[in-house]
DNA sequence: CGTCCAGGTCTAC
DNA sequence: GGTAGACCTGGACGC
């Protein structure tokens, strides 16, 4: 096991990371081709790089990130590889300012010591996709969908220009996406296209969280659902990810019978750019292992 | 067997 | 701008 490289386990603004809260923080990371191994806490994931499948294993280490791969990888490799973690962690993100104001508070000051730092793809592309296939349909079918796409990208999620090419008749027969297939698909040979650069969207000075929302919600298959969750993976953390799992886990958690969507933002409202996040952390606090 | 629905979205009023 | 109905799939139910 070659390492690669490591990261101090440390936001933009000075702020710890919880590595073991990171990558428990969305279920969309533990899709294929990633997986999660406990004790010791282990996340592992492949990569394309170019054109071959590498198995990264990413531990945390004396508070820092260790990268490492079982094959040698060159200079230039290491480099995509290096891009392509700082992008899942956010590492250019600053949740100092979220920790601020949940530090001396009664239902969130427990996070404050470095959850919420959503994992997410290495590319947008993929974090896109992989959210088309979480709607209208239970767990275990996106599961089935995102396995069959990684199968079709030889072990790595496939690339824009890969899906771009695949025929119709592969997302409907061996993938079975459904309706889902041709958004899928539209979306690839748009992004090969150029139509949408949707890799910008990490980048605050390019896009406003209003114009990066406007693009998401522009792509076939994405709606308020699936442009609230791609913008979380993106570090743009107002909005609320509404769906019929957090909806009931609301109101099992507050013990309410009923909560409109209105009310629900209204709860979540004051912690501002990241009502969100906040509304996350709350629904998902018994996934994580107090330590 | 038929109906419902699961981490919604689109289209047509 | 708000609200029905349709939509692929497959597993969970009721009959």
């Amino acid at each position: 096991m070659q390492v690669l490289f490591d990261f101090p386990l440390v936001g933009a603004g000075g702020e710890p990371i919880s590595f073991a809260r990171t990558i428990h923080s969305h279920g969309c990371a533990r899709l294929p081709p990633a997986s999660v191994e406990q004790s010791p806490l282990r996340y592992l994931r492949r990569f394309r790089v170019g054109n071959r499948v590498v198995e990264l294993t990413l531990e945390e280490r004396g508070g820092r990130l260790i990268v490492r791969s079982p094959s040698r990888l060159g200079r230039n490799e290491v480099e995509r590889v290096r891009a392509l973690v700082a992008r899942m962690f956010r590492f250019h993100d600053d949740l100092a300012p979220f920790y601020a104001k949940i530090a001396g508070d009664k239902m969130l000051g427990w996070a404050s010591s470095g959850a919420g730092r959503i994992l997410a793809s290495p590319t947008v592309f993929e974090d896109v996709v992989k959210t088309i296939c979480t709607t209208n349909c239970a767990w275990s079918a996106t599961v089935r969908m995102t396995t069959a796409l990684v199968e079709l990208g030889g072990g790595a999620f496939p690339e824009p220009e890969l899906l771009a090419a695949t025929p119709e008749s592969w997302y409907r027969d061996a993938a079975r996406m459904g309706y889902r297939g041709p958004y899928v698909r539209s979306i690839a040979r748009d992004v090969v296209a150029g139509t949408y650069d949707l890799e910008s969207l990490t980048e605050p000075a390019r896009h406003s969280d209003e114009g990066a929302e406007e693009m998401l919600l522009a792509l076939p298959g994405i709606g308020p659902y699936g442009a609230a969750h791609v913008m979380q993976l993106l570090g743009r953390h107002r909005l609320l990810v509404l769906d019929s799992w957090t909806r009931p886990t609301y109101l099992r958690l507050t013990g309410k019978k009923r909560a409109a969507d209105s009310t629900i933002r209204r709860a979540f409202s004051r912690y501002g750019d990241f009502a969100g996040l906040a509304f996350w952390l709350f629904l998902t606090r018994d996934w994580i292992e107090e330590a």
